[in-house]
RNA sequence: GGCCCGUUCGUCUAUCGGUUAGGACACCUGGUUUUCAACCAGGUAAGAGGGGUUCGACUCCCCUACGGGCUGCCA
């Protein structure tokens, strides 16, 4: 970017609390973590709860795990829109002594009544125009009323998008919207300008259902003197088959894919890269990432999840990760979806397996699958297709195989000319020998190389299992 | 209905008027190999359709089709 400072960046993610986290919320607050994190900004949370009906406690802490597994940390405390109410109709009078907003006593009775007497006489489209907007005062009601911002009716409003360029919206098309409820509450539209203002939000960006919204929104800016922010709405995710992303495609929260054994570094990853791309990067840590991360990186087209795209970068960050972190990140894992937890002696034995584990691993539940053969006990059962390697003869070159493993050093160096000569004595290639050692061994026929399992269950345990099978 | 946005291999995308339209995933073939993977090499595969503008369009303009969004005293 440039040298000089320039204005601090801040963005903020601002999901109301209805619900799980969005796959696509993730995202969106993936970007803004990523553009404020790369500038040495502010990443801000508020949560938009002033719908009292559907919001929740519930989905606020759901919210709030989502964002904590994917890795994306914010600034300061996170902040209620709800407890920020006063301020909103402060605002709001505010608006109304600037004669920018006007107080509206119409009913919801008499606004639907004007909608549909326009679209009998064939209006193509509504826009409510309220008879009070330049009424006398002294012609006012002693009834409740609602403040209706008091929008420009002709001319237009240009959104400057980082995303999609500049948009062009006719005033005639836009209703003078509400701003403060009849009951004193602040709606959302007027909500989110006053706290990205007062919050310092600089940076604006989210998804593109409220590009529309972005010009009523500007309005609000504009009657109040405040500079509008970097506008920047982007694409939303759409399922496989191109349709917005929903509970049928299956996974829709972050949490699903926590539960799925995703690495958060593979699903950063990912996600970093569905819907922005910057050349032909396509693996990179989030350091790199905000390093590279730019608006102007964003496409304008909706994109798709592709499950085997994302298991590849998962693959990828899994044979990047330290191995500690990993293991750390897979106890997290196994805590989330109710496995029993590693005892002492499995944790150093898998740590010990994780440099060859973590290379072929896409998942968690891949990798525990491969680490089968450290978290059993004997004697070790096998299943079909492992029984079937141990045949009557196999088991006599087992039991013909001890004595020499007993004497021998136990590295790879050491084990592997007694393996490749006892297999050539019995007049078999390896590979008839590793399968009943793979089935002694694991019980089971698909099992990670004979002597990375050996060599992390160690040569008492291993010949143990040996003579288990063989006897 | 009106308004707004979008459309490059199956998928994610590069390209920002002149390229054999590049990369990645997936897929196919071959290699490596003690199984599954992983890994290595190669291959198939794209500018929605139609008009313009231009010496020259994936790139700029218009129309159509398709997809999405907004159109609330929801957010």
């Amino acid at each position: 970017m440039s040298h000089s400072p320039g204005p601090p960046v801040v963005t903020r993610f601002a999901p109301s609390p209805t619900g799980y986290l969005h796959i696509g919320g993730g995202r969106t607050a993936l970007f803004n973590w990523l553009y404020a994190r790369g500038r040495g900004g502010k990443f801000l949370l508020r949560i938009e709860d002033t719908d009292r009906e559907r919001s929740t406690p519930e989905a606020t802490a759901a919210i709030l795990r989502g964002l904590t597994w994917l890795g994306l940390d914010w600034d300061g405390e996170v902040v209620s829109q709800f407890e920020r109410r006063d301020r909103h109709a402060e605002v709001a009078h505010e608006m109304l002594a600037r004669g920018t907003a006007y107080k509206c006593f119409s009913t919801a009775e008499e606004i639907a009544a004007y909608r549909a007497a326009k679209e009998a006489k064939g209006a193509s489209y509504a826009v409510f125009v309220s008879p009070w907007r330049d009424a006398d005062p002294a012609t006012f009601p002693k009834a409740p009323y609602a403040i209706r911002m008091k929008a420009p009716r002709t001319g237009e409003t240009v959104i400057e998008d980082e995303v999609q360029g500049r948009v062009v919206i006719q005033n005639a098309t836009l209703d003078d919207m509400i701003v403060l409820r009849s009951d004193g509450t602040p709606v959302y539209m007027l909500a989110v300008v006053v706290d990205d203002h007062d919050m310092g939000v600089s940076h604006v960006i989210r998804g593109d259902d409220h590009l529309n919204n972005a010009a009523r929104q500007q309005m609000v800016y504009d009657a109040m003197g405040w500079t509008v922010p970097v506008w920047a709405h982007i694409p939303l995710i759409h399922g496989p088959d191109g349709k917005k992303l929903s509970k049928r495609h299956g996974a829709t929260g972050v949490e699903d894919y926590q539960a799925m054994g995703y690495p958060a570094a593979g699903m950063r990853n990912y996600l970093t890269r569905l819907g922005w791309a910057h050349g032909d990067a396509e693996i990179f840590t989030s350091a790199e990432a905000m390093q590279m991360f730019d608006l102007s990186g964003i496409g304008r087209a909706p994109a798709r999840l592709d499950f085997k795209k994302l298991e590849n970068t998962c693959g990828h960050h899994m044979a990047m990760a330290e191995d500690a972190a990993l293991l750390h990140e897979l106890e997290a894992y196994m805590i989330a979806v109710d496995r029993p937890a590693l005892t002492e002696p499995q944790r150093g034995l898998m740590l010990a397996a994780l440099p060859f584990l973590k290379k072929s691993a896409k998942t968690f539940p891949e990798l525990l699958d491969k680490a089968d053969f450290l978290l059993i006990s004997r004697p070790v059962v096998p299943d079909e297709k492992a029984a079937q390697a141990l045949d009557p003869v196999s088991r006599g070159i087992l039991k013909s195989l001890t004595p020499q493993l007993q004497s021998a050093n136990w590295t790879k160096e050491a084990l592997e000319p007694i393996l490749t000569e006892v297999a050539a004595a019995n007049g078999i290639g390896f590979g008839k020998l590793a399968a009943p050692l793979r089935a002694a061994i694991a019980g089971k026929s698909v099992t990670p190389s004979v002597y990375d399992m050996m060599l992390v269950i160690g040569q008492d345990e291993s010949i143990a299992r040996l003579k288990d099978a063989s006897s």
